[in-house]
DNA sequence: TTTAAATTTAAACAGTCGTTTAAATTTGCT
DNA sequence: AGCAAATTTAAACGACTGTTTAAATTTAAA
């Protein structure tokens, strides 16, 4: 399981473009073999299933989505500075690995996929405690408002980042942005901003 | 087309449910005819195909989607408790319609699907345009700041909605709502002012 | 009550699905 | 080169898919 030969992570990476494309019911394993260029049998040989096929992606894919944010809460910056670059390391992370978000955000709430995410859930819950940290930290200085849930605050981050990727021909209709490099620069650079915007207002005013 | 019986609405509000948990892909003729109680050849019948049953399902819920805003303009409110009372009617709507909402969000994105959102982008569209009108009056009262990314508030409103419904299992656990309408009145009372602080910081404060 | 239309049914259709099989081929070690 | 293990292949399996068929039944108007 943890140790995957190249041919194995060919089939992960075409697997991942094409669920995250159509999702997983939405893609053959005979879809996977025409684009990967192997034998169908190749993904029972390799993974045993196509459901197994899935957990070896996300189990692939999450060990490298840590974010860190470790070094982050122990670099003297202020907690606002810590605030924005977290949100500007977390978009990038989380867009760097876009497909399997995409993938890990679809499928986690049907409820008939019983598959292992709580790896992904134990990052969740890190993140968040992460950010709590750095918040309070900024709360206890006075530099931040008390009433603030901050539960919240992560949805709002992820949530307007997932719904503006989600929402690509919508947005990049009206936002004018024509190719795909517009769309990710668009992202890393107002998206971002706007969130940070955001999140800052939150945490600085009394409304 | 438009005008349904009885028979087609308890296909389409089963459908609804069906496609809402499992996916278009996931869900089977089979499947909606056991639990709406009748023979698989009537969806052919009463809707031509599976994929005509998807359109006029979205044809049936998004002539309800409208949402009122057309009255909110024009009452005489302050810009900032227009902004509220949108952002309350806004996720109410929505709650009410999670289920299709659910439904176009997760399908709409997905190539290969070329069905007719047309009235789905315009309800967008009409949206973001009443929200430009209530922040643009706000800003020439001058009690809005001027540097705030229009287009971007309606992904940060509707992302966080969005993200925190499909992350049920995730935010009931820490957040220890067990029961689904714990669940909702936890939306209606403690995600919608959320929201609205979110918004209201954003737009009062610069950063 | 007769009769034609509308509805409902069980059965079958052709196609695709994930998976398995057994044979063929390649690989790597002695 | 010989040989066993690993890999790759084409073919087939049974199950499930959406859809169609034709007969049976119900409905409703004359």
């Amino acid at each position: 399981m943890s140790d995957l030969n190249s041919k194995q992570i060919h089939i992960l990476q075409v697997a991942e473009t094409l669920f995250a494309e159509r999702g997983f019911d939405g893609t053959s394993i005979r879809d996977i073999s025409k684009v990967a260029k192997i034998n169908i049998a190749m993904v029972s040989y390799y993974f045993g299933s196509k459901e197994r096929l899935l957990e070896s992606l996300v189990f692939y894919r999450t060990s490298d989505l840590k974010i860190q944010l470790a070094n982050l809460t122990k670099e003297h910056f202020s907690p606002l500075e810590k605030i924005n670059k977290l949100i500007e390391l977390y978009i990038a992370k989380i867009h760097g690995n876009k497909y399997i978000y995409q993938i890990l955000h679809l499928e986690s709430f049907f409820k008939k996929r019983e598959l292992n995410f709580k790896s992904f859930t134990e990052i969740k819950k890190a993140n968040l405690e992460s950010l709590k940290a750095i918040i309070e930290e900024g709360q206890t200085q006075g530099i931040f408002r008390k009433n603030i849930n901050i539960p919240l605050i992560a949805p709002t981050i992820f949530g307007t980042y997932v719904h503006f990727q989600m929402s690509k021909p919508f947005f990049g209709d009206i936002l004018n942005l024509k190719t795909e490099l517009e769309y990710d620069t668009y992202i890393k650079t107002e998206l971002t901003a706007h969130i940070q915007q955001t999140i800052n207002a939150l945490l600085l005013y009394e409304v």
